[in-house]
DNA sequence: CTTTTTATTGAATGTTCAGTCCATATTTAG
DNA sequence: CTAAATATGGACTGAACATTCAATAAAAAG
């Protein structure tokens, strides 16, 4: 058996706060003093546990991830129209940025801050960001079995365009003034008319 | 008049390059002693010119902005049907993004990076966004007028989307896995296709 | 109980950060 | 020519950075 002293902290609680750090403030504005006073827990017994600090933001990261997965698999396995389900996806995010919580999505600020200069990051989020497409373009292909999108769509091509979109519109509604222009509002409009059959 | 000695270098060109600097690394990732050096000049006499790192920054955003905007009028100015140009636009922009040079915008970047945390940068960001969006609203309304956009489209919705699509681009593009998926092309065609008449 | 292993704690490491001081060089004004 | 004003270059500052060391606490194995 497993000897020495137990863990006095929950390691899946830890990643969850440090997580939100990192997506309220960025890596690199995030200093580990602060990071360690914000979790409230002793600074070595953090390193033994996470190892460095580009470890705790994988980690962050992937804890990200499964959740907006396991979001986006709620909305998707509501029942009525699976083109509705997509609306829907943008309305959370929306939502999610205005009412407070964090702004933008980690996986995006991820991507603009280190852009391709950690490939260890950039294959993570990139890995992520196209699953993530996977799960829409899954639902836009079974919708146009289901004769909800028209037969001459792609769904290829409406599911990288969401992604984008869902990505713009993150980053995008972190600013006021553009928050206020309502772009949003435009871009759910706009997404809904996209998959309408023409 | 002046006294003094002579600067002994160029202040535009200085700018111009400082900002590639913040454009391929973000504000944090950037230090003032890799940017003195990488300029050649002498710390004091940067400081003595820009004023602190903040400041530069600013004055590398407004360099950017206008050169952006240089851009989208020159496209914009081509002859031939209106619509057009905004896909030229959007091309310009996937060919900047892959043809090297610097990824993504440093606008979208600084929104990510800054987010609300520093009112200044937010407001100087947002406003031009938000100019941006003005410049491809008024073509469209031009479009709209020239009977080449539909009477029932929304120039201020597409405007919004056509912003939001070319940050989200900008801004997956750095992505190498997600530019090799083709989210640029799959883009271009929603994004055109958008703006056809119903 | 003793030994071994792990967790915790707080101080300390060396490095890098943005920004400044100061002596020197260059230019114009008078 | 002298004095005032601005530019430059190099050494420097204190603070913040990520990370580690050493000492102590706790828990299981023998």
């Amino acid at each position: 058996m497993r000897r020495g002293r137990k863990r006095q902290f929950d390691r899946q609680e830890v990643v969850e706060r440090a997580s939100g750090l990192f997506w309220e403030q960025g890596y690199e504005a995030t200093g580990m003093t602060e990071l360690v006073e914000y979790l409230g827990i002793g600074r070595q017994s953090l390193y033994n546990t996470f190892g460095d600090k580009r470890s705790w933001y994988l980690e962050a990261l992937r804890f990200y991830f499964d959740g907006r997965v396991r979001l986006a698999r709620e909305i998707f396995d509501r029942p009525g129209p699976r083109l509705e389900r997509l609306g829907e996806l943008l309305v959370a995010i929306v939502e999610a940025d205005t009412a407070c919580g964090h702004p933008g999505c980690l996986l995006g600020n991820t991507l603009a801050e280190f852009g391709a200069r950690d490939p260890g990051i950039e294959e993570t989020v990139g890995l992520y960001l196209d699953r993530f497409r996977g799960l829409m373009q899954d639902l836009l292909e079974e919708a146009q079995r289901l004769g909800e999108l028209a037969e001459e769509a792609s769904p290829a091509d409406l599911a990288r365009s969401l992604l984008v979109m869902s990505q713009g519109l993150h980053l995008l509604n972190q600013n006021q003034r553009l928050r206020d222009s309502g772009v949003g509002e435009a871009v759910l409009r706009t997404a809904t008319a996209m998959m309408r059959p023409r």
